[in-house]
DNA sequence: TTAAACTGTATCAAAAGAAGTTACAAAGAG
DNA sequence: CTCTTTGTAACTTCTTTTGATACAGTTTAA
């Protein structure tokens, strides 16, 4: 289970609490319809608040609500939200420094990363949650 | 080290194949540059060169070179040859199948990624080994 | 003011995957 | 033949993600 599920997890959490509307949705039924354990589902929302695109509330009669309506919440916003990594990972250990190419690649690598990394969130901010739910109806 | 790193080392060990010309370089040779191991540099060759992107060639004095000029490779090519993963990972677990939402999910985050992909691909459809060449040189 | 119901988080265990290692068969060169 | 080198299988180790348990702190409400 090493690659990152949580941008899909999140899509996931963020219908069902498009679903809820106003009502704050509890951590445990989004576990449940999720397939997965409470304290995952709240990790995730804990960065999704961070980002301002939820609000939870603590205590009794607790849970949490998206923060502004669906149309307003872009993928790309997710994404960013989220501690995924990127597309692909530097050298797992450094080169051999006296590798004259070793030496500059990772700088550029870096960069190629950066760009990378800006054509997913463009790709990602043509789609809002409401996109989704639209799709996920009618099919 | 649960990050795919083989998109990086491909490049780096491109670069290596790129500086030997016509000469056929051993996995051992670049696996000291890199600063790896040679079995996991004759992995990564053997994806490349399944993508016609070098040649290897077993036996004694033999070793692995390019199959086309830097210029003619890009780093798309490099990118499909190898397992990479996606950039997110579907649901670990299944979700629950009376969950309405969970039931459509995957097909749409199916199609998302895959439309990623594309733009991924299309943004490293842009460079050239040689455009790697020359940007590490000149750095 | 006490009990119950939640979230937020820390900590640990389990599972999965990538990389590192060893070993050896098969292919060429000399 | 013998030596060098690739190709691969098999196994170990390391890292990361996910799952699970536990509990402190907050809020509601009886």
């Amino acid at each position: 289970m090493a690659a990152n599920s949580q941008f899909a997890v999140a899509i996931h959490v963020l219908t069902i609490l498009a679903k809820g509307g106003d009502e704050r949705v509890k951590s445990d039924y989004i576990a449940g319809s999720v397939n997965t354990n409470p304290v995952v589902i709240r990790r995730l929302l804990s960065n999704l608040q961070e980002a301002n695109i939820v609000v939870s509330q603590v205590g009794a009669s607790g849970g949490t609500s998206l923060a502004k309506q669906p149309k307003d919440i872009r993928l790309s916003e997710v994404y960013k939200a989220l501690p995924c990594g990127e597309v692909f990972a530097l050298h797992a250990k450094e080169p051999n420094q006296d590798c004259p190419i070793g030496k500059n690649m990772a700088a550029f690598l870096c960069g190629l990363q950066k760009e990378i990394d800006k054509s997913i969130e463009e790709k990602l901010s043509q789609y809002t949650l409401r996109d989704v739910i639209e799709k996920i109806e009618s099919a």
